[in-house]
DNA sequence: TGATGTGAATTTTTTCACAGCA
DNA sequence: TGCTGTGAAAAAATTCACATCA
């Protein structure tokens, strides 16, 4: 079997979150299956079992899945089952609120350090977070062993940072700026682009009437 | 041909907002090939091509494109060369964020009201824009002619903002919100979720050693 | 000659259909 | 019987190769 695309991984983060909540309502011994699961997250059934089928089996056929085993399961393909360190560059208002996003915490994802270059802000904490400053990014990243990097800084300064965080040995960016920056390609590069986003939604309005 | 799939009207946001960038910086009468955009974009030329192809003809054998031309043309394609009007449901950290983001005013797309159930937030403005009672959203969203919806609201009030937001007439929706909402099939709509983002690098950390 | 535009080939992803197991 | 897991089929997206035209 081939290794699975991105867009599967995408997907089995959204069964988890679902699981979570589904275990909160209906308690762990509960179960589920595909079709229930995939009317819930509006969803193609067999994509769902694909999707799992690339990591083993999951589920007792007649039954379907054990809700707290199959959580179990994904959190730890999905790397979960060990914390990770972040860090933010660029505590703008962008960063602020990446911040104070809770999603982040209820995944045990935390953000231990971010860099601003305005001295205003460099020493003082936000959201509990310390803001050090951005020329210290490589030796803070390496002290406190940071895993993964969000980028929430403007444009221009989007691809300098980046290769600060190369160097200081980071291997998985998240990146808000609208640029398409360059990184090694062992590097996993996610984007997010807000303006992309709303880009979608004007052309489909103006397509269909 | 096909109709274009919504990865190809993403792709041209982005060639869009790079020649921008570039036109400014080389002029309106310059012209770029695409395999010379594909390098900037880290892209294969060929697919540069077959996006644009969807939607006609736009460059000049033996020559290129000229970029002037090239921009008008997907900005209009893109629904770009009208003015669409915005509303944010949540003025919580990531809506205010989202208020000062300078991405959405660069192409022209504008935030006209903001709502909020918080009543210490209502009636005051946010980086300029008013914040309405969340209750209003449906007098409100007709009155000003709201053509775009983005929802950044807690989890819990998602669906029923939706809810709302599609008994007012509104036919595209970009969702913040970790859950996925359900609307009527002539409805677009977009999701971007920042766990799930991050959960594929925690994914690929944990798989590449 | 040089680069576009596009049908065809390839690859990837989704969907299907059903064998297989509790 | 009921639902999973998966090979195969179908659909979609990407990449290629080249005819075409300035």
């Amino acid at each position: 079997m081939r290794r699975p695309p991105d867009i599967s991984i995408t997907r089995l983060a959204i069964y988890l979150r679902f699981l979570e909540d589904y275990i909160k309502e209906k308690g762990p011994q509960s179960t589920i299956n595909s079709a229930q699961l995939a009317q819930f997250l509006n969803i193609n059934p067999h994509q769902i079992r694909k999707d799992l089928s690339y990591f083993g089996k999951f589920g007792e056929r007649g039954v379907g899945y054990y809700t707290e085993e199959l959580r179990y399961k994904i959190a730890k393909i999905l790397g979960l089952s060990k914390r990770w360190n972040l860090c933010l560059c660029g505590a703008g208002s962008l960063g602020s609120a990446l911040l104070a996003y809770r999603g982040f915490r209820q995944m045990q994802l935390d953000i231990l350090a971010a860099f601003d270059s305005d001295q205003a802000k460099v020493g003082r904490a936000i959201r509990g977070v310390k803001v050090y400053n951005a020329h210290d990014i490589t030796s803070v990243v390496k002290e406190l062993n940071i895993d993964i990097a969000i980028i929430a800084v403007p444009t221009q300064a989007a691809q300098e940072i980046t290769d600060k965080l190369i160097d200081a040995g980071i291997r998985a960016i998240l990146n808000f700026a609208p640029i398409k920056i360059i990184v090694p390609k062992d590097v996993k590069l996610r984007n997010v682009d807000l303006s992309t986003e709303l880009i979608n939604l004007t052309y489909f309005l103006s397509v269909i009437p």
